[in-house]
RNA sequence: GGGUCUAUAGCUCAGGGGCAGAGCGCUCGCCUGAUAAGCGAGAGGUCGGUGGUUCGAUUCCACCUAGACCCA
C-alpha cells in the first residue's frame, strides 16, 4: 500500500525535499538512461553569460526550455540537454575594464593584455554558482556538468574549422566598409550589436548654404544634416534625378532645394520661386564645400542618388564617404575621394585644424558657430531622433569606414532564407515578418573586432609576399608554425597566439596573425557543431544531435543567436540548425516597464521562490499568457497561480490521502472495470481522457497556454464536482463496491494527473506521485511514460449530460437564493424544464438532489403546468385601446380589472378574442389590446438560463422542517468536533440539552444523527465531564452540547 | 521614416461576423468532516479612436492615437 503522505506545510519547503529526493535517486540521470536507446529529440541550450546575475526575466525562456524536454522524455524520446556558457566578447571585456578602472584600449595595453584576458576568463564565471543554484532550485533539468564553454581550446578549434571552411569557399574576405564603430571600444560592431543600442536623443541639425561655383545669381544649395561633425568630410552633394527642385529668393538669399520641401523648410509664403528645374539638371554642378580640405577635380560636385527622399531635409544630401554607408557606396560608384579627418578614437586629426584633437561629437557646437561666422548657416535647431549607441558602454557610435573581415552571407542569402522557411516559428509572424524581413535585407557579416577577449581570427599574413592563410585546426597550426613545439601547446587566445609566427608556404618568409578577434556571436552561433568539438571528435554525436528539434530564447535573440545559428548552420551544413523555435516576449515590471539592469527594476527571483515556490512561478509563466507576449510579471500573479491551481490540486490529493489512509485502501487489491463503476466515476474518467488528449495535442503544437487551460478546467471539475459530489462515498461505512469504485477512480485520476502535471510543475507532481506510488511503479514521476487516451473511457454523451446537471444545480442554487432558503433546509421538489431535461438519468438526478438538498426532481413541460404553477395577469394595452376605442378606453380598462384573469387567459391561449361588456356595449379584445403575463404561484421560485428553467418548491412542511433542524444540528456538531480537535475517525458520545421542536426532531432522527457524527450514543442532558462543551444556536433554537471522545 | 506586435471589466488576460467573457479584487447571501477553498446573486465595459465592407463589426479592411520590440 502506498504511503498516502499528506502534503503539509508550505510549498517551498516541500520542493526542497523533492530536490533532495531527486538528488538521492539520480532522477535526471535516470530519466536519460531510461531513454538511451530511444529516438532522439534534440534541444539546444542558448548559452547565458555568467558574468551577470540571473533575474526573473531570465526565467521566461528557461521554463519552456525545461517543459518541452521533460514532456518529450515522457513521450519516449531521449532528450540530451547539454548546457553551455557564452564566455567571449565585448560585454565581458567591459565588465573587466570597469572593475579595473580602465577606460581605453591604450590603458588595457599598458595594463597588459595577458593579465587583462586572465581577468576576463575569471570574470565569466563570477555568477556561475548563482546561475547553477537558480537553475537547480527551479527544477530545470539540464546537464551543466558537461556544459560547453566557448573559450575552451576545443571550442575554438571547431570555430577555426568553420572559419576555414568559409574561407575556402571564398566567403571570408577583407573589406573596407563603413561600419558602426564605437570610438571608446575602438572596434566596429555588427548589425545585431548595433540593434541593441538605439536611443532617442536631441542632436543639433543644421541647414547649410553651399554656394554654386560661378553662379551669376550667387545661388546656394541648401543642405541639411543632423551630424555637423561630418561636414569636414563632405566631398559631394546628392540629388534625386527625377525630383523637382526650385531656385527661390528668400530674404537676402537665393537658394536651391526640393520644391516639395519649400514650405516645410522656409515657411509658407516666406519665399519666391524664381525657377524650377529637375534634379538631373543639377548633376555635375560644382559648389563650394563647407570646408575645402581637398584639392581634387573630382570632389565638390553634385551627383545623382536613389536614396534621396523628400520627407526630411531639403532634398539635397550632404555626402561624406567616410562617415556613412550610403555615402561610401555612392563614393565608390562616383569615384569620389575618401577623406576621413578623424582618428580611431573619434577625434579630429590635423587635417581639420578647427577641431583637431577633439571628439567629433563635441565639436558640433564649434562647427556651427564657424559656419555662422562665415555666413554659411541658414538655420540650426535641435532635432530629436533615434541614434545608435554602443550597446555596452553607451558611447555614441560613429559610422566609419574601416578595414575589416566579413563573412559573405549575402552570397548564401537564398539558402539562408530557404533554411528559415523550414523553421516552425512560434509565433509564426516572427519568422516570416521580422526575421524574414531582416534576412531579405541581409548584409555581409562584419566579423572582426579590434579587441582582445575572443576567438582569434586565424588568419596569418606573410610579411614577405603578402600571402594569407586561414588555419583550421591545431594540427595545421603546428604544421605551419615556425616554433612547432610552442604551437602544439599555445593557448589560442591573445596575446599568446599573436606571437606565434608561421612559415609562408610560398616564399618561406614569416607570417604574422592579423590582430583581430571575432564577433562573439559567431562563437555562440556555432554551438550546434562546436559543442561536440566536431569534426575533431564525436562524429556520431554530432550527427545524432543536429539539427535541434527545439530551441527557445527571448525575442532579443531574433537577430542574435537565432540569426547566427541559422547562418552558420546553412553555410557549414546546408540547412537550418533548429526545426522549432519559441520566441519569448519581454518581461515587464508591475508598472509595465521593461526590466533592465540599468533601470534597477529587475525582480529578484529568490524572494518569490522562497515565498511561493518554483512550481508556482512555473505555472504562472506557463498559464498566464502566450510565451511571446510581452507581459507584466508580478509576485502577486505567482501567488494567485499557487492558490488558484496548485493548492487545489494538492487539496484533492490530501482529501484522497486522508480517507485512503484511514481505509487502508490498496489499489492492487481491487479490480473493478470502469464500465461497472458509478456514473460519476465514469464521468471523471471520461473527462480525464479528454484532458489527456487536449494537453497532448497542445504540447505537440508548442502551445503551453492551451495545455494549462485544459488542466485548469479538469482540476476544477475534479475538485468542485467530482470530489464535492463524491465525498460521502469515502466516509465511514464498509469497503463496498461503490467505495472501491470511488477509491480506484480517484487513485487513478490523481496518478495520471501527476504525470500530466510533471513537465509543468515537477515538484508537486512528484510529491503526489510519491504519495500514490506502488512498489511496481517507476521510482519517480519523471521516469513514467506520458498518459495515453483510453478511447473506450470517453463518453461524450455522459459529459454533456453532466454539464446539463451542473447547470441545473447552479440554477437550483439561484432559486434557493431567491427564496432565501438555505441549502441545509431540505425542500420537497424541484421541476426542470428544458430540451433535454427529460433524459437526465436517475443516477445524475440523484447527484443534483444531493447538491441542492431536494427530495425529488421532476422533468416537466412548462406549458402543461401553466395553470398549476402560475396565475395569469391581464393588463390593457392603452396604446392600442386608445386609438381604437377613444373615450371608451379607460372604461374598458376598468372593466378588465374586474374580469377573471383565468377566463381572459384561456380565451387568448385558444387564440380567441375575449368579449368584455362595458356598460351597454360588448368589445372584443385580442392579443394586440391585451398584455398577458404569468405570475408564479406562492410557494415556488423560478430560475432560468436560456431554454433551461427550474422551479423550486419552497413550501416547508412539518417533516421538512424537522429534517432542517437535524441537518443544521449535524453541521453544528461537526464544527464542534473540529473545534475540539478530534480525529475524523474518533467515536463520540453526544450529550445535548434542547427544547421544543428541536428536541422532537432529535428524538425522531437520532439514528441518522448518530451515524453522521460518529456518535455511539445520543443522550439528553449534559455529562458531568465532557471533552468539549458548547452552546450553539440551531435554526434559532438554543442548545447545549457536550462531546465525550470514546477511547478505543 | 519603415516593419512586426499589442490595445477587451479596477488588475491580469481569453475570445472572435450574430445577447460581451474568465480569473483575481469588490458587495450581499449561501455552503463547508479535503481546500488558503467552493456556490449563487450583484456592481463594474464607448471591446483605444475615426471611417469603410456587411442585414449585422468588439471581431474583417483602411486610417489615426498610444505602447512594446525591431530596423533605417
Amino acid at each position: 500500500m502506498p504511503a498516502y503522505a499528506r502534503l503539509e506545510g508550505q510549498a517551498p519547503a516541500r520542493e526542497a525535499g523533492i530536490l533532495d529526493l531527486w538528488e538521492a535517486q539520480g532522477a535526471f540521470e535516470k530519466s536519460l538512461k531510461l531513454r538511451e536507446r530511444a529516438p532522439r529529440w534534440v534541444f539546444y541550450e542558448g548559452p547565458p553569460t555568467a558574468n551577470g546575475r540571473p533575474h526573473f526575466g531570465h526565467l521566461l525562456p528557461r521554463v519552456y526550455k525545461d517543459l518541452f524536454p521533460r514532456y518529450k522524455t515522457m513521450r519516449g524520446f531521449y532528450v540530451r540537454r547539454k548546457g553551455g556558457w557564452d564566455t567571449h566578447g565585448l560585454p565581458v571585456e567591459l565588465e573587466v575594464e570597469k572593475e579595473l578602472g580602465l577606460n581605453s584600449k591604450g590603458e588595457i595595453e599598458s595594463f597588459g593584455v595577458e593579465r587583462f584576458i586572465a581577468k576576463c576568463k575569471e570574470s565569466v564565471w563570477r555568477y556561475k554558482a548563482e546561475w547553477e543554484r537558480l537553475i537547480a532550485r527551479m527544477g530545470f533539468w539540464i546537464d551543466l556538468g558537461n556544459a560547453y564553454v566557448t573559450y575552451t581550446d576545443e571550442y575554438i578549434e571547431t570555430v577555426w574549422w568553420a572559419l576555414k571552411r568559409i574561407w575556402e569557399e571564398g566567403l571570408l574576405y577583407r573589406g573596407y566598409k563603413v561600419l558602426p564603430y564605437c570610438p571608446r571600444c575602438g572596434t566596429p560592431l555588427s548589425s545585431h550589436e548595433v540593434a541593441q543600442g538605439y536611443a532617442t536623443v536631441r542632436d543639433p541639425s543644421v541647414y547649410v548654404k553651399l554656394p554654386i561655383e560661378r553662379d551669376r545669381e550667387g545661388a546656394a544649395f541648401l543642405v541639411w544634416t543632423t551630424t555637423p561633425w561630418t561636414l569636414p568630410g563632405n566631398t559631394a552633394l546628392a540629388v534625386g534625378p527625377d525630383f523637382v527642385y526650385a531656385k527661390v529668393r528668400a530674404g537676402e538669399e537665393t537658394l536651391i532645394l526640393a520644391k516639395d520641401l519649400l514650405d516645410q523648410v522656409l515657411g509658407k509664403g516666406r519665399y519666391r520661386v524664381l525657377a524650377e528645374l529637375e534634379g538631373k539638371a543639377l548633376v555635375g554642378l560644382r559648389y563650394r564645400p563647407p570646408y575645402e580640405l581637398l584639392q581634387s577635380e573630382n570632389a565638390y560636385r553634385v551627383v545623382a542618388a536613389d536614396f534621396v527622399n523628400l520627407v526630411e531635409g531639403t532634398g539635397i544630401v550632404h555626402i561624406a564617404p567616410a562617415f556613412g554607408e550610403e555615402d561610401y557606396l555612392l563614393g565608390q560608384a562616383e569615384g569620389l575621394e575618401f577623406f576621413r579627418p578623424v582618428d580611431q578614437a573619434g577625434r579630429f586629426t590635423a587635417d581639420f585644424p578647427l577641431g583637431a584633437g577633439r571628439f567629433v561629437k563635441d565639436a558640433d557646437r564649434e562647427i556651427i558657430l564657424d559656419l555662422k561666422a562665415r555666413g554659411l548657416l541658414h538655420k540650426d535647431q535641435l532635432y530629436e531622433h533615434e541614434y545608435p549607441f554602443c550597446w555596452r558602454c553607451d558611447t555614441p557610435l560613429l559610422y566609419y569606414a574601416l578595414d575589416s573581415y566579413f563573412v559573405r552571407t549575402t552570397a548564401r542569402q537564398k539558402e539562408i532564407i530557404e533554411s528559415n522557411e523550414r523553421v516552425h516559428w512560434h509565433p509564426e509572424h516572427m519568422g516570416a515578418g521580422r526575421f524574414g524581413e531582416f534576412l531579405n535585407t541581409m548584409k555581409d557579416w562584419a566579423l572582426s573586432r579590434n579587441r582582445y577577449w575572443g576567438t582569434p581570427l586565424p588568419i596569418w599574413v606573410c610579411e614577405g609576399c603578402g600571402r594569407e592563410v586561414c588555419v583550421g585546426s591545431r594540427a595545421e597550426l603546428v604544421e605551419l608554425a615556425v616554433d612547432k613545439e610552442r604551437a602544439a601547446r599555445v593557448e589560442p587566445h591573445r596575446p599568446f597566439i599573436d606571437d606565434l609566427l608561421l612559415r609562408c608556404p610560398d616564399c618561406g618568409d614569416e607570417m604574422r596573425r592579423v590582430p583581430y578577434v571575432i564577433d562573439a556571436w559567431f562563437d555562440s552561433g556555432m554551438m550546434h557543431t562546436a559543442q561536440w568539438h566536431y569534426p575533431f571528435e564525436n562524429q556520431d554525436l554530432f550527427r545524432e544531435q543536429f539539427p535541434a528539434d527545439f530551441i527557445s530564447e527571448g525575442q532579443d535573440q531574433t537577430r542574435g543567436w537565432f540569426y547566427t545559428l541559422l547562418v552558420t548552420s546553412t553555410l557549414l551544413h546546408g540547412r537550418e540548425a533548429y526545426k522549432n523555435v519559441i520566441v519569448t516576449g519581454y518581461g515587464l515590471d508591475e508598472e509595465g516597464r521593461a526590466m533592465s539592469k540599468s533601470r534597477g527594476n529587475v525582480i529578484d527571483p529568490w524572494p518569490v521562490i522562497e515565498r511561493y515556490g518554483a512550481d508556482a512561478i512555473r505555472w504562472y509563466l506557463y498559464s498566464s499568457s502566450a510565451p511571446w507576449k510581452t507581459r507584466q510579471l508580478s509576485a502577486k500573479g505567482v501567488g494567485e497561480a499557487l492558490l488558484g491551481f496548485l493548492e487545489t490540486v494538492k487539496n484533492v490529493y490530501n482529501f484522497f490521502a486522508l480517507y485512503a489512509g484511514i481505509d487502508r485502501f490498496a489499489p492492487r487489491e481491487h479490480q473493478l472495470p470502469p464500465a461497472r463503476r458509478p456514473l460519476l466515476d465514469r464521468w471523471v474518467l471520461s473527462r480525464l481522457a479528454g484532458t489527456i488528449g487536449e494537453v497532448t495535442s497542445a504540447l505537440e503544437e508548442f502551445d503551453p497556454v492551451a495545455a494549462t487551460a485544459a488542466l485548469e478546467r479538469f482540476v476544477d471539475d475534479l475538485s468542485n464536482w467530482y470530489v464535492r459530489s463524491s465525498r460521502r462515498r469515502f466516509w465511514g461505512g464498509e469497503m463496498d463496491e461503490d467505495k472501491v469504485a470511488a477509491y480506484l477512480t480517484l487513485y487513478h485520476v490523481l496518478l495520471e494527473l501527476a504525470k500530466l502535471l510533471a513537465p509543468f510543475v515537477p515538484f508537486l507532481a512528484e510529491s503526489i506521485y510519491q504519495g500514490l506510488r506502488e512498489e511496481d511503479l517507476p521510482e519517480s514521476v519523471h521516469l513514467c511514460d506520458w498518459p495515453v487516451v483510453e478511447a473506450d473511457l470517453v463518453d461524450q454523451e455522459l459529459e454533456a449530460e453532466m454539464e446539463l446537471a451542473r447547470k441545473v444545480a447552479a440554477l437550483g442554487h439561484a432559486a434557493r437564493n431567491l427564496a432565501g432558503v438555505k441549502v441545509r433546509q431540505p425542500l420537497r421538489e424541484m421541476l426542470i424544464s428544458g430540451p433535454r431535461a427529460g433524459s437526465i438519468r436517475p443516477e445524475i438526478a440523484l447527484l443534483v438532489q444531493e447538491e441542492l438538498n431536494v427530495k425529488r426532481l421532476r422533468a416537466v413541460q412548462l406549458e402543461e403546468l401553466r395553470g398549476e404553477l402560475f396565475t395569469p395577469r391581464v393588463a390593457p394595452r392603452m396604446s392600442a385601446l386608445g386609438p381604437k376605442f377613444g373615450p371608451l378606453a379607460p372604461r374598458i380598462a376598468a372593466a378588465l380589472s374586474e374580469a377573471e384573469p383565468e377566463e381572459v387567459a384561456s380565451a387568448l391561449r385558444r387564440g380567441q378574442e375575449f368579449a368584455l361588456t362595458v356598460g351597454d356595449r360588448t368589445v372584443e379584445l385580442g392579443p394586440e389590446e391585451l398584455e398577458l403575463s404569468w405570475d408564479l404561484k406562492e410557494g415556488w421560485k423560478l430560475a432560468a438560463e436560456g431554454e433551461l428553467t427550474v422551479i423550486l418548491c419552497t413550501e416547508i412542511d412539518e417533516e421538512l422542517r424537522r429534517e432542517g433542524y437535524v441537518r443544521e444540528l449535524i453541521h453544528q456538531v461537526q464544527l464542534l468536533r473540529k473545534e475540539a480537535g478530534f480525529e475524523v475517525t474518533d467515536r463520540i458520545v453526544l450529550y445535548y440539552e434542547a427544547g421544543g421542536e428541536l428536541a422532537a426532531a432529535i428524538t425522531s432522527h437520532s439514528e441518522r444523527i448518530k451515524a453522521e457524527v460518529l456518535a455511539t450514543a445520543l443522550v439528553a442532558g449534559l455529562p458531568g465531564q465532557a471533552d468539549y462543551q458548547a452552546e450553539r444556536e440551531v435554526n434559532g433554537q438554543r442548545a447545549l452540547f457536550g462531546l465525550v471522545r470514546q477511547r478505543s
